[in-house]
DNA sequence: GATGAATGAGGTTTCATTCAT
DNA sequence: TATGAATGAAACCTCATTCAT
């Protein structure tokens, strides 16, 4: 206030501290469930207390619904990266997936999107779905383009999207990072098989 | 003792109450999640009270324990089933999908999967870890049956494997029983992207 | 009713297993104290189920109300015995200190007498009282008897007891029946020092 | 950090009403048993909620471990003060037995010592029995030392100290705090007659 | 008399959240 | 902004007791 040079600094630490929040919660979200991690464990990683936390958040499901969104925004962002690049459709959506198993594999924040969006009450339900569904679009968007000249038709679009989806969502539930394959190895080897059926 | 058959009466009542009790939990289960879901809920739904339940089962654990076992065991019967027939590899693969497809929009019980297992404490999650195997390594012995003369190797198979069933497994975060498909119709839609590849 | 013969047997039968309950219910109590103690414990000594346990007994409460007034019933007996027989007052003492080590060690449901008895309803505990009190009377006669020409007044006669009885009674927190004295040597150890002093 | 004088006085604080807490807690142990008590019971006494007292305590077999420790502590100190001074040994077993009762009728805590430590979990247990074996020993110390001269055996010496501390220990049974003797007198008394026996 | 499922009243404990310092 | 003791609302679970069979 009486300094706005200093109030920009501390802005600046308080954003990079929240973020750094975000990602713990997750991080922790990730190993022990939602309802199974306590604040206590999250504050503990940043070097907080407990109560410290409220600073920066309303409630533990604010913290949730932010790691939500973070999540499929993250997702968005390469999407949108994605579609508005000047690769062939089929490329485009190869690399979708690829980017999606990267995504999933390194950001713990990601693996946020395991855990069902019903554990959030009702309006921030609707907001992650909301904007869930943005991303499913987008990514049906390009699997359209993909498949425009194949013989499958809207409805079976939409369900092979979700297949493609679940088949890489579900890639946290057995991946391991000391494991043969690295992550963009196996987002190759998920397009190759993914992608392969639609164009036969 | 004096009446054998008296006796036998009510075994089968206790045994047909607890399988209730597994099945209305994994329907809560499945509503609210695990830990949002009470014993109180539960044991509402099946006209007793929250102590009753402990004739039953020991710990809500316990519980969640057996939902897992339950739902696994079903998969595993059906690839039996399935493993026993005289279908061709590919057929019988095909069969494995959409029986996994119906039984994951059927049986509530199913839809446990979902759950991570860690919620478990060690020594159960490490029997659930070993069931889910042995259904895994069947889908994973029907699956190199039927791509046996495609292109694939042992590993990708492996990746594949897991694919399918992420793909299945994902199902039940958009599949609504009064949607355009049948269980069965999605089954086949399933089966017919995810199989499409190998034969190609 | 029909057959008294047949009544009186079953009585009979019925007045040994409500002993033995009693006896099962001191064990337990001691080894485990009354409150951890369960009624599931008790039947599970007995053969029997939680349930038939209340055709011997109206309560849990009931069971320690028994407990006690046997226990302590043991005890005036041999004071009973020892008052009318023939001894000189102090061996009178000795005997009793001796047969009461005996008793404490041997008889788990003397054991009791280490519950306090406030764990009882306030009915039940005057009841207890009242009987422990007809007890302390009689040892404390007999030790009056004993000391009658000795240095001490009747107040400290009153104390005297006390700390004879607690020295005896706190014995089963050491005792160990695998131990290098028998309860007899025992008995007669503690009379030498505790009556000791009386003579001089 | 910013003011360490602050943060000593919360540091004071806690550790003041932590060692309220255990007075309390052993003063409603001491009158109800510890079964009966309740933590709500506790949490009265102190203007606290239920919940609040798990800021001092991990659980309610904590406190009574705690309390257990406290108690075998304050009789350790006092033998200690004893062991240390210039007394001739009798003396010394004097004031140990003297001081023995004062504390047993004054801190409602040392009452705790009546509780069976079997209440406690094992590894509570054995750092309790650990801690008043150490008692023990010194106490025997001291009456070895006073009985050196004396016709008893080592053997007979390790009973005659469980002996008068059962005559101690026992007091709480029946001292009353308006009854006619003090503590200090009941001790008295008590030597007077614990003692004179060994001489004898 | 024996059974054992059912009851229901509590008890301990956890934890997100608040608030004075 | 940070602290951490305090709150209070649940949650799970236990167990003495009852009662239909």
């Amino acid at each position: 206030m009486k300094n706005p040079v200093k109030k920009t600094f501390r802005q600046i630490r308080y954003d990079e501290k929240k973020d750094q929040l975000i990602e713990s919660a997750a991080r922790i979200f990730f190993k022990k469930s939602y309802e199974k991690a306590t604040m206590e464990d999250i504050s503990n990683e940043l070097l907080l207390t407990k109560g410290s936390l409220y600073s920066y958040i309303k409630s533990k499901e604010d913290l949730l619904f932010q790691c939500h969104m973070k999540a499929i925004r993250m997702g968005i962002r390469d999407l949108i990266e994605i579609t508005n690049s000047d690769l062939p459709a089929e490329v485009k959506l190869r690399e979708a997936i690829i980017r999606h198993v990267e995504l999933i594999t390194k950001e713990f924040v990601v693996g946020t999107l395991r855990q069902q969006e019903f554990l959030l009450p009702k309006h921030m339900r609707e907001k992650v779905i909301k904007e869930r569904d943005k991303f499913e679009r987008m990514f049906l968007k390009i699997l359209r383009e993909a498949i425009k000249t194949g013989p499958f038709n809207k409805d079976n679009a939409k369900m092979i999207a979700y297949a493609i989806l679940g088949a890489l969502n579900w890639i946290p539930r057995w991946y391991s990072a000391t494991g043969k394959f690295s992550p963009t190895q196996i987002g190759e080897i998920m397009a190759d098989y993914l992608i392969g059926k639609i164009k036969s």
